[in-house]
DNA sequence: GAAATTCATTAACAATTGTTAATAAATGAT
DNA sequence: ATCATTTATTAACAATTGTTAATGAATTTC
């Protein structure tokens, strides 16, 4: 995981013994919590091994609406790049393996490397682009639909993560997409 | 309309002779499509006065998921900046005036004044910040919920926009929104 | 490995939505 | 002004979803 960071910035393999102590491996159970709303974003996650999930509390209901798994890199972004309070939490739902950094060691790798900024760039707007495409997936699809286009294109989240988020992020009830398995699956 | 693009670029200004051609004005009718799905945006507007709402297909309805009002520019943004066809439509919904700008032209300036294509990506990144907080609502929100924070948030839309607009844009039948409202505005 | 907790399924009922169709109201065209 | 078209409302019924609660299955904890 670490090795595509070094990989992709060739100045930081070649110093790799200045720069290796900035990142942090630290194994962490299921259901830890690594940022809770309304705190300020100080570390940012590349996940080695695992999955965690991105959330908001909204009348009393906990609502998972995105998924993080190996190889990417996590953090509230808005609250990390803007120093604001989160206005979402991201939690472990496997035991996972994190490498961590610090927005301050961050920040100072950032102006020796400027590409790491558009690189984050980037990875924020991906993040909005998919989110323009749930958009119009929510205004065009039911959510039985929805749970057919998961399948279809991230196979991979309905089988690793536990059904309860899933429904969560389709908006729906755990019980409606019990229901629409049913309804899909068989009997 | 024009004046704000002309105040913001002071070159723009200065030289107006020379550009003030780029920019023409048109008035079209309601209903006129200004840009069909598939084909490529080969123009920018500016709403100068009226409003237009942006759309595509799927599985034989028209569903509409934007609408420009006075002051915005517009353009199908993916499909302008990447000269592919584009995924929507847009459509005038009241008789409207807008300036238009071809693209070869908007190019052209674009090359003067760089401060444009700035101006550009800030548009871009708007609306798929928009789209984020959409993508958000569909998730936490029911459809009376979404239609309150409609009347709360932007009651220009609900004013002007025919009702079976806002129901797809609301992800709901124009049936389903009547029974709302009715539900909500009493009796 | 037993107990406790969490998670998924099912049932029952209420509420909401979709669909189709009929009617009423509003808008547009000649 | 009249006619035609579009748009909004209402009704009736089917389908889906939400909620609550009970049960079963799976997982975690000690």
């Amino acid at each position: 995981m670490i090795e595509l960071l070094k990989n992709s910035i060739p100045g930081l393999r070649d110093n790799w013994d200045k720069y290796k102590d900035l990142f942090k491996e630290i194994k962490v159970d299921s259901k830890t919590v690594l940022l809770r709303e309304g705190e300020i974003a100080k570390k940012i996650f590349f996940i080695k091994e695992g999955c965690l999930r991105m959330s908001f509390y909204s009348k009393g209901k906990d609502i998972t609406f995105q998924f993080f798994f190996e190889g990417q890199a996590v953090s509230s972004i808005e609250s990390f790049s803007s120093s604001q309070p989160s206005q979402f939490a991201l939690e472990a739902i496997e035991p996972s393996t994190l490498i961590v950094v610090h927005k301050k060691d961050f920040e100072n790798l950032q102006k020796e490397y400027p590409e790491i900024r558009t690189g984050m760039q980037e990875i924020l707007l991906q993040r909005f682009s998919r989110y323009a495409g749930l958009f119009l997936s929510f205004i065009k699809d039911t959510p039985q639909q929805r749970y057919l286009n998961l399948l279809q294109n991230e196979p991979h989240i309905i089988q690793r993560v536990p059904q309860h988020y899933i429904a969560s992020y389709l908006g729906i009830s755990p019980v409606s997409l019990s229901r629409i398995r049913k309804r899909i699956h068989g009997i």
